[in-house]
RNA sequence: GGGCGAUUGGCUCAGUGGUAGAGCGCCUCGUUCACACCGAGGAGGUCACUGGUUCGAACCCAGUAUCGCCCA
């Protein structure tokens, strides 16, 4: 028997006979729906996508053979800025949204892939032929992905599926996002934000890195009124024009003296207080600190807690502005700045660097170091700190207007999540605890849910961003870019009087952490959403806890005033050999579809089952040879039994086992199907693995070897009652595992069901133990163990006299121990046949504890090799 | 700096108070009888360390070390 050909006979199978199809007449109660995991699509695909996703697939198998219809639709999240880069290299094109639409356009290139296009040579194009391109693009990747799932074996039922760029995505998307301004909950602000300078982009909380970067402590002068030098040591002299104070720890003895007066600054001679604050730290540089608009995330803190002024120098192409500021009035300042205006921040600091030591304010030289640096988590370039108008969506990181209680709230919503394995709570705790603002929603990319308004332009041609104009739900999605609001004309765009659109999108996470509302049909198919909706599964890794999951939170709790699931299953990391987190740039990544052709998929699949939740796995090839023999042993194992003719029997009865032997396998079953439901109920699909694998492998090795000559019977007469029993005993146990396996092993299991059974595997009932304990008759499981035992020491006296199993005992004696003794006994003539030792004799031993020996025994001459 | 998780035979991992387990790898042997993508047998570990609780600790408690991650 061969695994070969099983992913693509039974993969096309269940797409034609419709196997994974979700029945929406039924109601919630009898519903299990899982809010599926989108993959970027224009992401690799690595073993990771298999790993975790083979995990959701296992409970989707369980809950659907339990009786529940299961929800399990697959998205794609093609939506933002991988896309977009990967489109630039892609078509060799990049976006310029002042450029006019050209209907028809052919790119210049076409599946270039990174260095070949450098960004110089890119075409630039219109933004809706950027986003065709955009769409072009992600359809082919989705097609790979989707062979991917299909040839692993995912139960996804393929008819439902979205984009979180498609019409209706965007659709929701906006209309929840006019829900939350509508209540309070969506806010525009100009505020102080990270900034990336190479995307030209804003970024938020959660999609900062930090990460080491190299700088140089420069020691700088301040001085106070009386000529007094006080130093300060920063990493970043090209903000010197931009102090607003000098601030030093509030118990720093050094310093005592100095708050209260105010410094002036070398070069610019702008005055400025010192200041105390407990954020300072003592130890660091010079133990106080220059506090500018903005160096980092501390000055920003420092600016609101301590009612700075503003004096910002940077520009959003990170670049120092090209004006001189009015704050530096003195005719030898305003020179210096002049040196300075429209530079890159690294010239910039080359030029202030110079001055300074020609001034005399560089006390010594500028010594390397180490700072920690945020960064953007896909850039490459420290992020700088801008002020700028943004839409935030209220998250529980402030706690004014109808962020009030919001964090205690979502606090509170993690605490009614069952995360698996639990302890994941703490990643959601830590996250909501630690938030320091609202979550920035605007983003100034192209392919992106336009944010959905727009702004008046006043009589005198000012945009007033105070009061804008939205869209009615009805016509969601809307471009603001190219759609006109209610009331206006197209060409009153950009006119006094007139109107813009909001050019900015909103971050992708605005559109995804809504992925339950946008696959159950949220306000689109309301019949559909109330049978789904709360969902029970929310399956993910563990380094998306902070966006993905707790945005999804955030979003229902403040549109349905519930949790979006009842459960999270999170998945751990997949480990190279050498305990790495696997990932491109390291060079250990291995094409997962590659991996499905070697190994096959059932064998993959095993892999992935033996790993629990939450727990980082090895990436092992071992382990899916592990899975491969086991799925070869089900086909050559049923096949064996089946062999007997116990399916011929038809539908097993119970009272047919009779044979003690028979009863305790049966009775052993029992107990591993109730352990099993139990493990996959708690979500701990490993432990009902090695249930059911360990199981099956005494199954094979003892069971199947004891029982096969009696279930063979004597040819062609009417098989006597024995016989019968090891028929229906092998019936029974081999339809229970067959669909104890199935979740795992769902190639393998339904090549063997359709031998004998009629329709699926996949829709065949969960097994329970109530006919086999029926069958078991109350027998001791026991009974198959030490029969087993007993095989062995047969089987040991053959291999250390290195002789074939075959060979026969002329006689044999053999000790077990004496409360073993009974159950032993009545296996005795099951025993003698397995053995090939017609006139075994079992006597008790008192002294023996454990394992049966052989007392006394002659082995037949080994049969001539010829 | 705070927190979470891990540490068990060469490797990957089970094992939450009662005499150390599995698979792989290794060694020996066998096999046209369901399975060579095989079968049988065997060797191999003072459960990271130090204390404590207990009749009894891999397991509970306190601390230490190392590794990974989260947060600051």
């Amino acid at each position: 028997m061969s695994l070969e050909g099983l992913e693509e006979r039974w993969g096309s199978a269940w797409h034609e006979q419709g196997t994974y199809s979700f029945d929406r007449t039924r109601t919630r109660d009898e519903v299990y729906s899982i809010d599926t995991p989108p993959p970027t699509v224009s992401g690799s695909l690595h073993v990771g996508h298999v790993f975790s996703y083979t995990h959701t697939d296992l409970v989707a198998r369980f809950q659907r053979m339990r009786g529940k219809e299961v929800f399990y639709p697959m998205g794609w999240d093609d939506n933002g800025l991988p896309t977009e880069r990967r489109v630039q290299n892609y078509y060799g094109v990049r976006c310029d949204p002042t450029l006019p639409y050209e209907p028809g356009y052919v790119p210049p290139h076409e599946g270039g892939e990174g260095k070949s296009i450098k960004a110089a040579d890119q075409v630039p194009i219109s933004r809706r032929n950027f986003v065709e391109l955009c769409e072009r693009l992600t359809v082919e990747d989705e097609q790979q992905f989707e062979a991917l799932w299909r040839r692993l074996g995912l139960s996804v039922d393929w008819s439902h599926h979205y984009q979180t760029i498609d019409a209706r995505s965007r659709a929701v998307a906006q209309k929840a996002f006019l829900r939350n301004l509508a209540r309070g909950e969506a806010y525009q602000a100009e505020a102080p934000g990270l900034w990336d300078v190479t995307f030209q982009t804003a970024v938020a909380q959660a999609e900062l890195e930090p990460r080491e970067y190299p700088g140089h402590f420069h020691r700088i002068a301040f001085h106070r009124p009386d000529g007094e030098a006080v130093h300060v040591e920063t990493t970043r002299p090209e903000l010197v024009p931009a102090v607003v104070a000098l601030i030093a720890h509030p118990d720093d003895e050094r310093y005592q003296h100095l708050f209260g007066t105010t410094v002036r600054s070398p070069l610019f001679d702008v005055e400025v207080p010192v200041l105390a604050h407990p954020m300072a730290e003592p130890d660091k540089g010079a133990g106080i600190a220059m506090c500018c608009t903005f160096g980092d995330l501390t000055d920003v803190q420092w600016w609101r807690e301590l009612q700075l002024p503003t004096r910002s120098v940077l520009s959003r192409d990170g670049r120092l502005v090209r004006e001189t500021p009015e704050w530096i009035d003195s005719e030898a300042g305003r020179a210096h700045y002049a040196e300075m205006a429209g530079k890159t921040t690294f010239s910039a600091r080359t030029a202030v660097v110079e001055a300074l030591r020609a001034s005399g304010d560089l006390d010594g030289e500028p010594t390397p170091t180490q700072r920690m640096a945020n960064f953007f988590e896909k850039g490459d370039k420290p992020l700088e700190i801008v002020t700028s108008r943004q839409w935030y969506v209220r998250n529980g990181g402030r706690s004014e207007g109808a962020g009030a209680g919001l964090r205690e709230a979502l606090l509170g919503r993690g605490q009614e999540l069952a995360f698996h394995p639990d302890f994941m709570r703490v990643r959601y705790e830590n996250w909501v605890g630690g938030l320091n603002g609202d979550w920035l929603i605007s983003r100034q990319r192209f392919f992106g849910v336009s944010i959905p308004l727009w702004y008046p332009v006043t009589a005198d041609g000012e945009v007033d961003h105070e009061h804008p104009i939205l869209p009615d739900e009805a016509v969601l999605p809307v471009d603001p870019s190219s759609d006109v609001p209610a009331g206006y004309t197209a060409d009153q765009r950009g006119e006094p009087g007139g109107f813009v659109g909001e050019a900015d999108v909103m971050d992708t996470w605005a559109t995804s952490s809504l992925s339950p509302q946008i696959a159950g049909g949220w306000e689109h198919d309301p019949d559909l959403f109330e049978r789904v909706f709360p969902m029970d599964l929310r399956p993910q890794g563990q380094d998306i806890i902070r966006t993905w999951l707790f945005s999804t939170v955030v979003r229902s709790h403040l549109e349905h005033g519930s949790l979006p699931w009842k459960h999270a299953a999170i998945s751990g990391w997949i480990l190279d050999p050498d305990r790495k987190k696997m990932s491109k740039s390291k060079g250990n990544v291995v094409t997962p579809m590659g991996l499905l052709e070697d190994h096959g998929s059932d064998a993959v699949r095993y892999w992935a089952a033996s790993a629990r939740l939450g727990t980082d796995a090895a990436f092992e090839v071992g382990q899916m040879k592990i899975g491969r023999r086991l799925a070869i042993k089900v086909l050559n194992a049923s096949k064996f039994a089946l062999g007997f003719g116990a399916a011929e029997a038809g539908t097993p009865e119970p009272s047919a086992v009779v044979e003690p032997l028979d009863r305790a396998m049966l009775a052993g079953l029992a107990e591993v199907v109730e352990k099993a439901t139990a493990a996959y109920e708690a979500y701990d699909h490993t432990r009902a693995l090695e249930l059911t694998e360990t199981f099956f492998w005494t199954f094979c090795d003892d069971y199947l070897e004891l029982v096969k000559d009696r279930a063979y019977g004597s040819g062609d007469v009417t098989p006597t009652e024995a016989t019968s029993s090891a028929r229906a005993a092998l019936a029974m146990a081999l339809d229970t595992l067959l669909r104890l396996l199935a979740p795992v092993l769902p190639f393998a299991t339904e090549e063997v069901w359709s031998w004998w059974r009629e329709g699926s595997v996949h829709r065949a009932p969960w097994p329970t133990s109530d006919l086999l304990r029926q069958a078991a008759a109350g027998t001791d499981s026991a009974h198959l163990e030490v029969a087993g035992r007993a095989l062995a020491t047969l089987r040991k006296v053959k291999s250390e006299a290195k002789v074939s199993m075959r060979t026969p005992f002329l006689r044999a004696t053999l000790a077990v121990p004496e409360t073993r003794l009974a159950l032993a006994e009545a296996t005795l003539a099951d025993l003698r046949s397995a053995g090939r030792a017609p006139t075994l004799t079992l006597v008790d031993d008192p002294g023996l504890t454990d394992a049966p020996q052989m007392q006394d025994h002659e082995l037949a001459a080994p049969e001539p090799k010829g």
